[in-house]
RNA sequence: GCGAGCGUAGCUCAGAUGGUAGAGCGCCAGGUUGUGGUCUUGGAUGUCACGGGUUCGAGUCCCGUCGCUCGCCCCA
C-alpha cells in the first residue's frame, strides 16, 4: 500500500514544530489580552459572499485562490482565506455594531489555493488584531504597538523592522492614483511586462513591484505625501506621535500599498531579510466599508494579521516540553503503589510518566530520552518500608523519601 | 499559470569517468538479572520517487510522470 501524503501546501505540526507554533500563538494571545483584545471564534467556512463581498470588484484573479465549493444544498461556501472579513461579518450577526469599540484577537486555520513557497502554505494558521469602531489614530497606535510587543516577547523583534505609511482618506487616495497613472503612462515603454498589466488592473501594485527596471522608475514616482489632505496628513502626524510615545520604532516607506478600495490612513507591515521572498512577518492597516458591505452600519477598523508559520521560522528556538517525572516500578508487587503514586503526582499538578514496560534500566534509559527531570524508584523493598528512591537525573543524586512525602518534595 | 533546482535507510547526507548500495545520528540487543547519561560490542533497516529507453550491466546516462524546494505572478 503507497503511503499517503499529506496534500500539497499543508503540513504536518508534530514535535518541535507544533511546540514553536503553539508558543507563538499562546505568547500572541496573552499580550494581546494585556491590551484589552477579547479573543473570538468564528467558523471555519463561510458563505462564500463573506469574503466576495469584502473584495469587492478585484475579485476575478483572486477569487480563483479561494477554496469555495457548492455544499448539498446548493449554497456556496468557501474555507476563510483570512480572519478580518469573517469578523467583520461576525460583529454584525451578533448586534456587536451597538457597544463599539469592540478589541479582537484572533488565531486560526486560513486557506488559500496558491503555489507554495518559503513561509507561505496552502493550509496556513494566522495571529489577528483587530480594533472595530474607532475612528482615531489612537487605535491605530494601539494596534501596532500590540503588535510590536509579540514581536519583541517572541524574541524576534532584531530581526524586524516596522514600516509605516499612509495611503490617506479617499480624496487623498484619488488623486495620489490620478498622479501615478499619469507618472506611469509616461513611463509605459520601460515598464516591465507585469506593471503594464498592473497599470490597467492596480496602478498602486507598480510602486511595489520586485522588478529592477521598474524600481528605477518606481523611484522617481510621486509619493502619497504630496496629495494628503489636511485631514488625513493631520490623522498620520497623530499616529506617528502616539507611536513615538509608546516608544515603538518605525520607518517610513512610500511603498507600501493596498489593493482593496476599503482600506485608507494606515498602512503598516513588519518585514524581516530572514524569509527570502516572504518578508512580511505581520501587516495591517485601516480600513472602513467592511462592515456595510456585511450588512452593518458605517464602522471603520483597524488591525493586522501575522502568520505564525513565518513567525515559527524567526524563533530562536523551540521552547522545551515540561520536564516530567519518571515513576520506575520494580518487580511486580511494586506496580500498584506506583500506579497510586502516578496519579498522586498527575493530581498535584506535576508531569509524570511512567513507562508500560521494562526493567529497572530500560525505564531509567526511557526517563533520560524523555528528559525527566527525576525519577521515583519505587521497589518491593521500598513498598514494605514506605519509602521511595528519589533519583535527581542530572546530577545522579539519589535519597531515600518517606512515600507519604514524594509529592512535596517534587513540586 | 510560468521558471529553476532537487528526489538514495526513520533523519542528515556520501556514492568521479556506468560494474549489483554506504556513513553519521537514531533505533534494537549484549557488556551490567536494582540504577540512566559516557564508553564498548553486535544487529535490523532501502521497490536508490515512479514508468519507459540506451547498455552485457543503470543509483549513475536519456525521455516522460509524480512529488518536494526556491523564485515569478498574486498577496484579501
Amino acid at each position: 500500500m503507497a503511503a499517503l501524503q499529506p496534500a500539497r501546501g499543508t503540513r504536518d505540526l508534530v514535535g518541535e514544530d507544533c511546540r514553536r507554533h503553539l508558543h507563538v500563538v499562546e505568547t500572541a494571545r496573552r499580550i494581546a489580552a494585556c491590551y484589552g483584545m477579547e479573543e473570538w471564534s468564528t467558523p471555519v467556512f463561510e458563505d462564500t459572499r463573506v469574503f466576495s463581498r469584502s473584495l469587492g470588484d478585484t475579485s476575478d484573479v483572486v477569487m480563483k485562490e479561494m477554496y469555495s465549493f457548492t455544499d448539498r444544498g446548493g449554497d456556496s461556501l468557501t474555507l476563510r482565506p483570512e480572519a478580518t472579513a469573517g469578523i467583520c461579518r461576525a460583529l454584525v450577526s451578533n448586534g456587536l455594531t451597538q457597544s463599539l469599540p469592540q478589541k479582537v484577537f484572533y488565531t486560526g486555520p486560513m486557506f488559500r489555493y496558491e503555489r507554495p513557497q518559503k513561509g507561505r502554505y496552502r493550509q496556513f494558521h494566522q495571529i489577528d488584531v483587530e480594533v472595530l469602531g474607532a475612528a482615531e489614530p489612537l487605535a491605530d497606535a494601539e494596534v501596532i504597538a500590540c503588535g510590536w510587543h509579540v514581536l519583541k516577547a517572541l524574541g524576534i523583534s532584531g530581526d524586524v523592522t516596522l514600516e509605516l505609511n499612509t495611503l490617506g482618506d479617499r480624496d487623498s487616495r484619488e488623486a495620489y492614483r490620478a498622479a501615478l497613472v499619469e507618472y506611469f503612462t509616461a513611463h509605459r515603454e520601460a515598464l516591465s511586462a507585469d506593471s503594464l498589466s498592473r497599470l490597467e488592473r492596480n496602478p498602486l501594485r507598480i510602486v511595489d513591484s520586485k522588478d529592477e527596471g521598474d524600481r528605477r522608475i518606481v523611484a522617481g514616482a510621486p509619493t502619497i505625501a504630496a496629495h494628503l489632505t489636511p485631514a488625513a496628513a493631520e490623522f498620520y502626524d497623530r499616529l506617528r506621535r502616539h507611536l513615538d510615545a509608546f516608544k515603538v520604532p518605525f520607518v517610513e516607506n512610500p511603498r507600501i500599498v493596498r489593493g482593496l478600495d476599503y482600506y485608507g490612513h494606515t498602512a503598516f507591515e513588519f518585514v524581516t531579510s530572514r524569509l527570502g521572498a516572504q518578508g512580511t512577518v505581520m501587516g495591517g492597516g485601516r480600513y472602513e466599508g467592511l462592515v456595510e458591505e456585511m450588512g452593518g452600519p458605517p464602522t471603520p477598523g483597524v488591525g493586522w494579521a501575522a502568520g505564525v508559520e513565518r513567525l515559527s521560522m524567526l524563533l530562536a528556538s523551540a521552547p522545551d516540553p515540561v520536564a516530567p517525572v519518571a515513576v520506575v516500578p520494580v518487580g511486580e508487587a511494586a506496580e500498584s503503589p506506583a500506579l497510586a503514586l502516578l496519579q498522586r503526582l498527575r493530581e498535584a499538578g506535576i508531569s509524570a510518566e511512567m513507562a508500560y514496560r521494562g526493567n529497572l534500566k530500560r525505564r531509567l534509559e526511557r526517563a533520560n530520552r524523555i528528559k525527566a527531570r527525576a525519577a521515583v524508584i519505587l521497589g518491593e523493598t521500598e513498598v514494605a518500608r514506605g519509602v521511595a528512591q528519589l533519583k535527581d537525573l542530572a546530577s545522579g543524586a539519589q535519597a531515600e523519601v518517606p512515600l507519604a512525602e514524594v509529592v512535596a518534595r517534587l513540586r
